[in-house]
Parts: C-alpha cells; sequence; structure tokens
RNA sequence: GCGGGUGUGGCGGAAUGGUAGACGCCGGGGACUUAAAAUCCCCUGAUCCUAUAGAUCGUGCGAGUUCGAGUCUCGCCACCCGCACCA
C-alpha cells in the first residue's frame, strides 16, 4: 500500500481538459434519454468570481452531475448577464470602453469557473451584449409592440441624478436609487411599458401551481401584485364636479364622515391656484420624506378644502379635504374617511374634530360601544347602516356595489398594485430600443431584416448622461416610411430584459430567430433553478412575465418558466477590526493570524477584535478569493465545504479550519480509494448494507438538494469502510463512496476511477451510471431496542428484526436496570413500537 | 403595523411524535517520530456522585395534548428577511 497523496495541482487541470476534449457535459437535444435542464442564475461579469457564485454553482453542479449519472440527457449551461452600469461606471472611471471592459471580465470570470471543474455545457455560452443575443431580443419586443404589449407614453419618471437614468419603480428603495444611493426626483419623460399589468391575474394565479417554489417567494410576489377588491365610486361634489373614491370597505360607507384627496389630485390642485393657504400645505405634503421611519412617526394632516362632497346614501355633505397620506397613484387619489373602521381615519378624525361613528360591531346590542382609542378593522355585523344593518360585512359590501351599480354611481373593481413595467433607459450599455422618430410619420419600428441595432463603439464617457443622445452620427437615420430625416430611439432597455429570456435562448440558438419552439420544449420548462433571494422579485416576476407574453403572441406553449425554486443562502465570514477614534479598520482574512477564540494581526502582532459573521463584502474585508482557495486546497476541498455542514437554504460561514478539514478529507478519501481492486474475497454483511443504505440515502438528499445531509452520510459510510478488514464487501462499499462523491468531487473521483483501472471502471466517472441499490439490503436483521421506564431511557436491547410485541415486553421486562427502575410498582401498561422500543408505564 | 422565517453543546448543524446532539469543526489526552508535519486511537452537553456503574437536568420562555414532545396545539420572547399611510 502506497502512501501517495492526491495533488490537485496536477490532477484537476488534466480531468477538466478530459472533459472538455470529450465533450462530456454537452447537451444533446436529440438524445433518447429523458430531459433535465438544470439552471443556475447567471453571472454579471462584475470582475472576479465570489464564493457566492461557487456556492451557487456548485449546488447546481451536483444536482446535474447527479442527474446525468441518473441517465438523464442534462442541459447545464452557462452564460453571462453582460449588460449595466457597473461597465460604464468603469468607462467614466477608468476610461475603458464598456464591452473591452466586460469581455475582459467574462475572460477572467470563464477561466475562474473552468477551474472548479463544473459540469457545465460551454458550447452554448453566450453574452446578453453579444449583437447576436440582443438582436432577437430587440426581435422579441418588435413582437410584443405588434401584439400590444408595448406602449409608450408620457410619465412621471424616477429620475436617478447620480446616474442621469430613469429607474422602475422596483429600482427605488425608500426613495433612493437603488444603485447610487442618491435621492430619487421625478421628471416627466416620454416613455417605453411593458404590459405586465396585462398579467397581473394570471401571474397571481400561476403562483398557485408553483409547488416547486419556495412559499416565501411566492408571498413575496403576491404582495407584490397586490390585488385588492372593492369598490371604485363618485361623490358629487358641491363645486358640482364628480370625484371617484375607491374602497375595500363599501359596507363601511354608513360610517363615512370625510373625503380625502392627495396632494397632487386635480381637486387639490384646483385649489391650490386659489389659496396660498393650501399652496403651502401642499408644498409640504411633497417634503415629506418617504422612508419607513418617517411614515412611521408621519402625523396625519390635512387641509380643508372648503368643497363637500354628497353621500351616495344618505345625501349628506361630507367635508372635502387635501391629506398628506392619499396616494395619488394608488386606486383614484382620493378616499372616503371611515374613522371608526380605518385606523388612518381614526387619526386623521380624531385630530381635525371629525365624527367617529361605528358601523361594524361584534354584535348587533354593540352597536353604541365606544371605541378603545383606535379603529376597529376587523370582521363583525353592520350597524347604524340602514339597510345594511344586521347583514354580515361580506354581505353588505356585495350589496352596496350592486346598489350602486343599479343606481350607476359606482361598481364593483379590482385595484393592483402592480404597475407597467418602464423599461426606458437613458444609458449606452444596453439593448437598443429598436425604434425611429420621424417628425411626420411619428414612432416607427425598425424592420426586422435590419436588425440588431447595434451599439456604435466609438462613444465618449466623459459626460454625464446619455452617449447615445450625444453620438455625432447613430442616431441619424431616414425614415422606413416616408424616407425623411428621422432620429433613432436613443433608450435602451433596462437590463432586466436581458435575463427575461436567456434560458429560453441557452435551450436552442438559431441564427435566424431568437429560439426554436421545438427545441425549447425538449428542456423546458427547467427543472431546478437556483440561485439568491435577492432576485424574488424582479428578476423572477419578469421572467415568468415575458414566458407568458411569449405564449400569448404564439411562441411558447408554457406560461412558467421555471418548475422548481432554490433560493440558497449566503456565504458569510468573521470581520476582523481594530477602533481607530469614532471608526473601525476592517482587516483582510489574509491579514489575520487566527487562534482558538482570539485573532492577531500578522504585521504586529497584536490582537485584533473578531466582530460578526456577515456576508462577504469588499467594505468589511472579509472575503476570501475562490482562485486562492483553489491553489491552496484543489477544487473539490473547495466544492465540498460549499455542500457540507450548513443547510444550503442557510448562510454558510467560511473557516480556514472548515475548508482544512475538507481538504484533509480529500486525501483520506485518496488514500481509502488507493485500497480498493485486486484480488478481496470474503463478506461484511453489515458494511454491505450500510453502502446500500447510504445510496439510497444519498440519493434522497441529492434530490432534496440536502447536500449537507448528503455530507454527513458519506462520512459515516468512509468511517465504516476505513475500520472494516479486507473484503469483497469492503472493496464494494469504497467503489460506492467513490461513485457517490463524484458529483462533488469529481476531479479525486475521475483520478481514483482511472487509478482502480480494471473492466468496473472502464472510461470516466463522468460518464458511470449511479449505483443500484439492492432493496433487500435496506433492511436491517437486527434493531436496537430503547426499553423506557414513564418515557424514559433506561436500557436497550438488541432483537432481531420484527420480533413479536409479546415477546419484546417480555426481554424488555427481564431488565435488571428496568426492574431496578420499576421498583416493584404494579405495571399499568406496555407500549411496544416494533423494531423501536418498549415503554412501560407504571 | 402586516406577512414570512429562525431559535438544539464552545461553533456549523442531525433527528417519519419513539434512544436528543448523527456528521463536521474547535478543544483535551495518547500512539508513531530524533523532532515536526502527516496519520492513527481515545475523550469531549451540564451538574451530582459512594465514579468500569449510576442519578438528575437539558432543544429560546410558559402552559397544554400524549404512555412518550426538539417535533403537535395555545400564549409569549428574541433575532433575521420581505412589504408598507395600498384606502
Amino acid at each position: 500500500m502506497t502512501d501517495t497523496r492526491f495533488d490537485p495541482s496536477q490532477s484537476d487541470g488534466r480531468w477538466q481538459a478530459a472533459w472538455d476534449k470529450a465533450g462530456t457535459f454537452n447537451a444533446d437535444s436529440n438524445s433518447p434519454r429523458p430531459k433535465s435542464y438544470v439552471l443556475e442564475m447567471f453571472p454579471y461579469p462584475s470582475g472576479r468570481i465570489h464564493m457566492g457564485h461557487v456556492r451557487n454553482y456548485t449546488m447546481g453542479d451536483v444536482l446535474a452531475r447527479y442527474k446525468r449519472m441518473r441517465g438523464f440527457e442534462v442541459l447545464h449551461p452557462m452564460g453571462w448577464d453582460a449588460f449595466g452600469m457597473p461597465a460604464e461606471n468603469a468607462a467614466m472611471e477608468k476610461g475603458v470602453h464598456p464591452g473591452g471592459w466586460t469581455r475582459q471580465n467574462i475572460e477572467t470570470m470563464k477561466a475562474q469557473l473552468k477551474r472548479i471543474g463544473f459540469a457545465l455545457d460551454w458550447s452554448r455560452e453566450f453574452a446578453t451584449c453579444d449583437p447576436e443575443y440582443y438582436g432577437h431580443e430587440q426581435a422579441l419586443f418588435l413582437d410584443l409592440y405588434e401584439a400590444g404589449l408595448v406602449y409608450r407614453r408620457s410619465s412621471e419618471v424616477n429620475w436617478d441624478p447620480v446616474d442621469m437614468t430613469v429607474l422602475a419603480n422596483e429600482q427605488v428603495i425608500d426613495g433612493k436609487g437603488w444603485r447610487s444611493g442618491a435621492e430619487v426626483e421625478k421628471r416627466k419623460l416620454d416613455q417605453w411599458f411593458l404590459k405586465i399589468t396585462h398579467f397581473a391575474e394570471d401571474l397571481l394565479q400561476g403562483l398557485d401551481g408553483l409547488d416547486g417554489w419556495p412559499e416565501k417567494v411566492r408571498l413575496m410576489q403576491e404582495n407584490w401584485i397586490g390585488k385588492s377588491q372593492g369598490i371604485e365610486f363618485s361623490f358629487d361634489l358641491s363645486n358640482g364636479e364628480k370625484l371617484p373614491v375607491y374602497s375595500t370597505r363599501p359596507d363601511t360607507i354608513f360610517g363615512a364622515s370625510f373625503v380625502a384627496v392627495a396632494a397632487d389630485h386635480p381637486v387639490a390642485q384646483a385649489v391650490v391656484a386659489a389659496s396660498d393657504a393650501a399652496r403651502e400645505f401642499v408644498d409640504m405634503c411633497k417634503r415629506g420624506g418617504t422612508t419607513a421611519a418617517e411614515l412611521e412617526t408621519a402625523e396625519k394632516q390635512g387641509f380643508e378644502t372648503g368643497i363637500t362632497a354628497r353621500h351616495p346614501f344618505t345625501g349628506a355633505p361630507l367635508p372635502v379635504f387635501i391629506a398628506n397620506f392619499v396616494l395619488m397613484d394608488y386606486g383614484t387619489g382620493a378616499v372616503m374617511g371611515v374613522p371608526g373602521h380605518d385606523q388612518r381615519d381614526f387619526e386623521f378624525a380624531t385630530k381635525y374634530d371629525l365624527p367617529i361613528e361605528r358601523v361594524v360591531a361584534s354584535d348587533p346590542n354593540a352597536a353604541d360601544k365606544p371605541f378603545a382609542g383606535e379603529a376597529e378593522s376587523g370582521d363583525g355585523v353592520i350597524v347604524n347602516s340602514d339597510f345594511l344593518d344586521g347583514k354580515s360585512v361580506d354581505d353588505a359590501k356585495a350589496d352596496v356595489i350592486s346598489r350602486a351599480e343599479q343606481a350607476g354611481w359606482g361598481q364593483g373593481t379590482t385595484v393592483w398594485r402592480l404597475r407597467d413595467w418602464g423599461i426606458s433607459r437613458q444609458r449606452y450599455w444596453g439593448t437598443p430600443i429598436p425604434f425611429i422618430h420621424c417628425d411626420v410619420c411619428g414612432v416607427v419600428p425598425v424592420p426586422k431584416d435590419q436588425l440588431p441595432v447595434t451599439l456604435p463603439e466609438d462613444v465618449d464617457f466623459q459626460t454625464p448622461g446619455n452617449p447615445l443622445l450625444r453620438h455625432p452620427t447613430w442616431k441619424h437615420v431616414d425614415c422606413q416610411q416616408c424616407g425623411g430625416k428621422a432620429a433613432r430611439e436613443t433608450d435602451t432597455l433596462d437590463t432586466f430584459t436581458n435575463s427575461s429570456w436567456y434560458f429560453l435562448r441557452f435551450a436552442s440558438q438559431p441564427d435566424d430567430k431568437p429560439f426554436d419552439a421545438e427545441e425549447v420544449a425538449k428542456w423546458l420548462p427547467v427543472e431546478q433553478y437556483i440561485g439568491g433571494i435577492e432576485h424574488a422579485i424582479l428578476h423572477l416576476l419578469y421572467a415568468r412575465f415575458w414566458t407568458r407574453a411569449l405564449q400569448h403572441i404564439g411562441l411558447l406553449n408554457f406560461a412558467e418558466p421555471f418548475a422548481s425554486l432554490f433560493t440558497q443562502g449566503m456565504v458569510t465570514h468573521e470581520t476582523y477590526y481594530r477602533q481607530d477614534g469614532g471608526r473601525a479598520i476592517f482587516f483582510t482574512p489574509d491579514e489575520i493570524e487566527r487562534g482558538g477564540d482570539s485573532a492577531t494581526l500578522k504585521a504586529d502582532g497584536d490582537p485584533v477584535d473578531i466582530g460578526r459573521v456577515i456576508k462577504m463584502s469588499k467594505s468589511k474585508k472579509n472575503v476570501v478569493d475562490p482562485d486562492n482557495i483553489i491553489d491552496s486546497y484543489g477544487a473539490d476541498a473547495a466544492r465540498w465545504f460549499m455542500l457540507s455542514d450548513s443547510p444550503p437554504e442557510r448562510d454558510l460561514p467560511w473557516s480556514e479550519a472548515g475548508i482544512e478539514g475538507c481538504a484533509r478529507f480529500v486525501q483520506r478519501l485518496w488514500r481509502l480509494f488507493e485500497t480498493a481492486g485486486g484480488p478481496v474475497e470474503g463478506e461484511d454483511k453489515a458494511l454491505e448494507r450500510k453502502a446500500h443504505q447510504t445510496i439510497a440515502a444519498v440519493a434522497d438528499d441529492i434530490e432534496a438538494l440536502s447536500f449537507n445531509k448528503a455530507v454527513a452520510r458519506l462520512y459515516e459510510l468512509t468511517g465504516a469502510a476505513e475500520k472494516a478488514a479486507p473484503s469483497a464487501s469492503r472493496d464494494f462499499a469504497i467503489r460506492t463512496i467513490l461513485l457517490l462523491v463524484a458529483p462533488m468531487m469529481p476531479h479525486l473521483a475521475e483520478e481514483a476511477w482511472a487509478k482502480i483501472g480494471d473492466a468496473e471502471t472502464d472510461g470516466l466517472i463522468a460518464d458511470a451510471p449511479w449505483p443500484e441499490v439492492d432493496p433487500a439490503m435496506l433492511v436491517e436483521d437486527e434493531v436496537t431496542i430503547a426499553i423506557q421506564h414513564k418515557g424514559k431511557l433506561r436500557d436497550t436491547i438488541t432483537a432481531a428484526k420484527g420480533m413479536a410485541k409479546d415477546d419484546l415486553e417480555a426481554l424488555a421486562l427481564a431488565s435488571e436496570k428496568v426492574q431496578r427502575s420499576i421498583d416493584g410498582a404494579a405495571v399499568r401498561k406496555v407500549i411496544v413500537v416494533p423494531d423501536r422500543l418498549v415503554n412501560i408505564v407504571t
């Protein structure tokens, strides 16, 4: 037995080259095998691969390799989400071209991914900044335009003054740009929109069928779509106008004591025109902050307009206020105020001394019960409401809506929180929107045979704003229709558009169209999609929308792109810092010498503080570079670490000790594998049984993405095989371990497979089938029975599997320890769970 | 405020209502070695103890259901995530 070591620096690259050469992981859509599409969210080429990528792609890789072993033809592709602002920022800061910068990053990151040995089909690689990709995207955009799902309108947009671009609502967080963090301003611009609201109901309904998605993500999308049902009706105003309002509580209409409109509502603007006091109030409303904390503490304030609204049933005049808590862009921008049953209205009415009427009570006798300092928004029975009295909330809602509809002053309505998706960006590094503007003909689509509309290469980034707009020649074209002078659209598409259909392009890459529906049908929907929770709403909702939209125009025959979704946790690390005056100075893990529960700085040998374990980030310097890890420990140790210990949906704390343990295990396996092969005889039933149990369990664990459990089971079987004396059974167990770790440590597995080198291990282990389980071997013939007295463990005995209850009971009562515990008390009851335990109750 | 999740040794975490702490990391002891690395073996929840044995306690807190609860039910607490003056 030679005691050699496995050398990743020699082996990793050799096997990566072997897979490349054999095209092992290239997916064949014409294969007779069943298909499986495993996909991880493709990366933005920001510069280098980080540990989060490694974790994400390792999980997908294990699943993809496992699926291949189970006889599936697996599509496991990789590409680049290559448009976006960091490239332009780099252009501005370093004077490089966004395209060159991006290509360079892709090259670096691709080399990094290859070093980790991912089973990817690189033949399908593309970047979204390839004209071959975005040209097809332009074609799809034109298709959607023809289908009426794209439109253009002037709208108030979220303008980021730092990035000089428009942001989608989703990209505004607490009133600030999601990237720049700058306070967002409002501007009016002509913008392109995608009609995602056309599919609001369908996107909501579809969530019910997504059994393979986390409940959390489904709920987040449900809330984002925000369906609400109620009534829209108009008040007759004292100035002769009509004021439409929206309410989800028509049942409380008799409790209305005022009407409120948003500060930028037309009614408010009319009042402002005639009143300086009103103007002051409205200006104050607009200044108000929009952050959660500010809204929490903001007082409900209003300005009484002097106008009154006529109650549709009682005819009573209700005062109309301009109020700071009413939003213009939800519902109609105006509400009826029912202080008794809405907390905001309650606070408002209290401040302005408006009537607070009870119209819902726990029972009819409680009709005059006073309020306990807050509104009651719960269920109950209607009171003090004329013809509604005694009805349930639901019945009263229906009654008011039907009366309003019959009388013609209102109707049942559904209101959505979801808005149409504004996709215009005043940026260079994105997909040009394929339209031209002609003074005579208006907006004219670029004919499909002139696609792609490509980006000009010679652009200047030293001035803020859109380089396409400033370019001397690019935008000047002749109109397709009239031949006159026209200008190209200089806006580009939101980068989320690029990631809304890339998974289709991976499945099929014809030159003459975005994708081939038949080829796509062979692979889609994606069987398992893996990525970060940060995409729970935006990317995943847009991708679901695009798939529906393409189905709508007949290009696809399915609505949901991702059958199963998994959101993995982050890779975290301790932070190291010293306090310097008021602020912390952070150190990288490389600069630190880590002891048992202390850490010192290598440079001066003095201690540093160990901070919280948080997501790896450059600002906290708690990052570990995957390349360095692979240099030191090899790809397999890094992969194994990514799968060990933490459940995949939770955060994974990186540690030096942990990766060292993984590297040790790689060598431990190598030593074990070296003892495989050769002539061995003899049987070790128990070990053989454990091997079969492990095959079944690891398969279950991988399919459930419970990699940490699969890892633990492999440690166990490894320990058992190491301790066992040589036998044919042991040889079988070792070969079993080799096959089971192959998806996780593919380089070590190939090396050991080749080294065994007998008929059984011919070819690449990557092409070997998953081992068969003998069901008979899953069952133990002896079991350990727990003996309890009143639920407390007193003894354990070994018994034959399937022993009769009476025999077990007799064995249990014969136990000396049990008898001592019972101490002569009368046995009242004996619970026997076959093959498990006996519980004696006295 | 609304919605969701999490809570188990020094740490990461196992556990179809049935022997809590599998497996890994850290730590301790030992073997091998001139020595170190590597490797191997043993110990490692807490407390008590008359100590090869045994007892008690123990899964955020408090109740409950059950022969039996980390697991189920009810009520709290803490932390994390998402959404939010959405009428």
